[in-house]
DNA sequence: TGCATATTTGCATTATGACGCAAATACGCA
DNA sequence: TGCGTATTTGCGTCATAATGCAAATATGCA
């Protein structure tokens, strides 16, 4: 439970303007560029930058250079991991999901 | 997508305090009063108050009032809902888990 | 090299949120 | 009602982080 509660992930997806750059690189479906990704916010370029560099650094994201443009993409497998296994966490606190349990 | 990236969840779940009361409860198991809860954490009572309401807010914890005693539980199946419904959102985006589906 | 494009970084400003203390409120009980 | 316990709320302070602008850096190309 305690790992699985890693603040870190949560910290990185809580912001709206995160959350929406997120969604859009998923939509997405393939790496897209800073410049890209910030056509799809009303913030400063560079405050995307920033946060795509926060959101590869919590694991959210991929970054690799091609040429003069980077592209960002979605760690899928790690971040519906990381879910799965918190959700999983929660079920072992409570197993039959209504609280009927031993504990309970 | 959008709707299960709502960033209330994540904002929630993001302090590691408040990530630290719910684990608290969550393995505990059972609704447990404010006092309770703020013997697991070096943070004033208030401040326990505070988060624990934060917390119900955002759908994580729902509280129940018995006497002068307020009991706060973990709304297991709505948050693991919310969490592997996230995950299935990003698993739409990526079918495959390795981004080789018909968009990449 | 010199220039254009893409991204990052430095810096100041502003907004948000966590925290503790004290006071207020809610409730049960005598 | 009056008292004691549990919780919430008001308020000031402090830390963190979001934002925009300008400057710096990285890269490709003529």
């Amino acid at each position: 439970m305690d790992e699985s509660l890693d603040p870190e992930l949560f910290k990185a997806l809580a912001d709206p303007t995160r959350a929406a750059l997120v969604a859009c690189i998923a939509k997405c479906g393939r790496g897209c560029s800073v410049g890209e990704v910030a056509e799809c916010c009303a913030v400063d370029l560079s405050v995307v930058s920033r946060h795509l560099a926060l959101l590869a650094r919590a694991g959210v994201l991929e970054s690799e250079r091609e040429g003069r443009t980077v592209r960002y993409r979605v760690r899928y497998r790690e971040v519906t991991t990381a879910l799965r296994a918190l959700a999983d966490a929660f079920d072992q606190c409570c197993p039959d999901g209504g609280c009927g349990g031993a504990s309970c």
